[in-house]
DNA sequence: TTTACTTACTGAACACTGTTTAGTAATCTC
DNA sequence: GAGATTACTAAACAGTGTTCAGTAAGTAAA
């Protein structure tokens, strides 16, 4: 069989990452090969290459998908006073790293080889979320300069992720689950507060 | 060319594991199959077999190595006050992972598919050095119940772990290097001052 | 309508992977 | 020396990502 043209390129291309992504979330990221993938909507593997690039390729169109979900539901948080905010943020980025746990290890643990940096778009969003935490801090302390504030947010935002890593793992050791919400909060909460003691310490 | 028992079993075993580790370390994860690993040791593949269950139960061995290590160094800090203790614990933690990023990235993502559980030697090794950030924490507040001590634990440690994390994958974004210690400082003080006001105004 | 061209798609191949197994050759035991 | 055991490997199997020649369907021109 040939040129059935059932698909467009953009349809062809949505329909294998949404097969993917199906793939994934059922059977992990052992599963996630071009026969497997390609099987699944019905074509040949070699079909895949006419509209992506490689396997690499492919994947990093998947966290190109996963991220912008995950700001998405980062931004449908809307307003909320700075601290608040800030737990909003932790909470729900732990939430969806536990929903979607596959989707999340692809989009931190992917590493394409050697040479070829990490797409922009990626270097994009995250940076626009360390933006969005920055302004928080920003409210928070209107006196602390820009750099203060950047690594502020960066530290913060790394006990966050790795809270979400650990969890993630199951390498907390907690007896009773559902702790996270608890670590999160006072995380977000001790790191806030000894901030401030510490800036009214140098004041 | 059939037996010739150069080498015991055990020797075999350390040879095997210690070129995967130079593989590992010089050509990254990708390279790490058991036709490379025997070639380097002048060994078949199938050779590996009368040592090793597979090249996952090889991983596993080699993980077990790297958290020796890790811990050991972690150790040899030697006796110091608490909260000092805790940062020494924190930056040597990050260095490890700075110093064997690819050993220290199969450590935390190798993933055994399916059933199997993850060996019980991680999950002692891991819980002893809970532990030892457990006793470093009670003797900052020697009122808290050993539960709070676990969860303060763990929550700082997740951090520590993020920074870990971020930072081996180049996520952090931050123009200049080597902020790594200090936010690891902040965050260990922080973490504390904070913890430290919320048991004082709960008192 | 018939021919020519373009396009969509695939089967098969290549080089690699982990793993198993039959077979071989060296050593040990008697 | 003969026989049993052991150490080891080549080859095969099923899988992988990727490439490419080849085919058939649709389009355009005659």
């Amino acid at each position: 069989m040939a040129r059935r043209r059932e698909h467009s390129r953009e349809a062809l291309t949505d329909l294998a990452l949404c097969a993917a992504e199906r793939l994934l979330d059922e059977q992990g990221i052992a599963v996630l090969s071009t026969r497997r993938i390609a099987a699944e909507i019905g074509y040949s593997a070699a079909t895949l290459y006419s509209v992506f690039s490689s396997l690499d390729d492919l994947c990093w169109q998947l966290n190109a998908r996963t991220l912008a979900q995950l700001l998405n539901e980062l931004d449908a948080l809307g307003e909320l006073a700075p601290r608040e905010a800030l737990k909003a943020y932790a909470l729900c980025y732990v939430a969806f790293a536990a929903r979607w746990p596959e989707r999340w290890s692809l989009l931190f643990e992917h590493r394409t080889p050697e040479t070829l940096q990490v797409p922009a778009w990626l270097n994009d969003s995250i940076g626009q979320l360390f933006s969005q935490l920055e302004l928080c801090l920003g409210e928070l302390a209107p006196q602390a300069c820009a750099a203060e504030l950047a690594l502020t947010a960066r530290t913060l935002w790394s006990g966050v992720h790795g809270v979400a890593v650990l969890q993630l793992r199951d390498k907390l050791f907690l007896p009773p689950q559902g702790k996270q919400e608890q670590m999160l909060v006072t995380l977000v909460d001790y790191h806030l507060d000894g901030w401030r003691l510490n800036r009214e310490s140098r004041a």
